[in-house]
DNA sequence: GTGCTATGTTTGCAGTGTTAACTTCGCACC
DNA sequence: GGTGCGAAGTTAACACTGCAAACATAGCAC
């Protein structure tokens, strides 16, 4: 199947990347994420893994911060340089930024184990690379936000627009709203933002 | 200590009751829920505990419904039967819609593994009592929603509602807004409920 | 008193994360 | 170009987990 080959060097090369590769896999196949299976999976020794990696945690906490760099990927991306920018142009409308909801409730849709990896735990550190990343997001959230709503306290809207896409995200991966089809989840979202966001002038 | 107490009798008496209360103890306490220290703490055998659960699933959905019930009191308490209705009065105004968001989030932040154990984990079934509680929490939301914002759609404004609780309360659990003392929490999830809520006329 | 049955216990299995001691081998160095 | 050193992978073992099967106890109906 995967990466699963029998190699024939005693060194592999580079584990690292194949046990981030593997771990995904497994992810996103809907698998608990054990690090023997994951050996097994990437063709090595169960206890190889340290060798890379000082834990469990550590492996997850890499799963995590790539996870975060994708959806900040997603969230960003898509829309070509409009208004003048170089680079992708940030949402500038009342709409823009409830397509940005509907494409983080997408995210966690796509990709459940991921986002509960990245978001269901604690990250122990304080100035973990992960809060960092949580940071990054609010922070773009809220030049987006000052940007729409010059009015309005900026801060606190794009910690309101994050913490809505947010609680969505979850109700939605643990079954507290309707799991129907993603149209229909799409749709839910737009409505609830719609139903609670000030309108542009 | 709690109810460790060696007993006597080769019979525990109301052995469920005493597993749920040493469970919630532990969880309160920030410990992992095994069912081995739970017997232990219990005083009772490890397996003792599959005489009254089905598994572990059970009896954490145990918990979680419980925990369901708590969470729906503390929402609809506190303020005695006003505007002439019998019982607690229904909020009626839009800074007690904020103060409901106010109370979802305290609870998570005062009781995060339970909070974690009620939501954080996919249901199973369909027609599971969690759902169907989690379905109660959102009808009384709509309802308040209803009396309070007349013209806008109730069912939306609810989900909303819910999902800014829900997902400010997980930022704030998970570590990816900054966890500082519990007065400045609350002033956070003011600050974006008033910043995103539709004005009342 | 005699069984029946609900409740608890013992034993054991398969799986988990993790450490310690050992093996293999690529690569820098004289 | 052999030599050794250290990075990378292996094996064995430990303590822990949830859980099933077989067994023990005792309350309660008859």
């Amino acid at each position: 199947m995967t990466a699963t080959a029998t190699r024939s060097t005693y060194h592999h090369g580079d584990l690292r990347a194949a046990l981030v590769t593997a771990a995904n896999a497994m992810l996103e196949e809907g698998q608990p994420l054990s690090l023997r299976a994951l050996a097994r999976r990437a063709g090595v020794s169960p206890t190889a893994l340290y060798r890379h990696f000082a834990d469990k945690e550590a492996l997850e906490s890499a799963l995590a911060v790539q996870g975060m760099r994708d959806l900040f990927a997603d969230l960003t991306a898509g829309r070509p340089g409009r208004n003048g920018t170089a680079g992708p142009a940030m949402p500038s409308t009342r709409k823009e930024v409830i397509e940005l909801g509907v494409r983080y409730v997408r995210f966690a849709l796509r990709r459940p184990e991921l986002f509960k990896l990245m978001f269901g735990r604690e990250c122990d550190v304080e100035n973990d690379e992960r809060v960092r990343a949580a940071a990054a997001l609010h922070d773009h959230l809220a030049a987006v936000m000052a940007q729409v709503f010059p009015d309005a306290n900026a801060d606190d809207l794009a910690t309101a627009g994050w913490g809505l896409a947010h609680g969505l995200a979850f109700l939605h991966l643990d079954g507290k709203l309707p799991k129907d089809k993603p149209r229909a989840v799409d749709r839910r979202v737009r409505a609830a933002y719609a139903a609670i966001l000030p309108t542009t002038n």
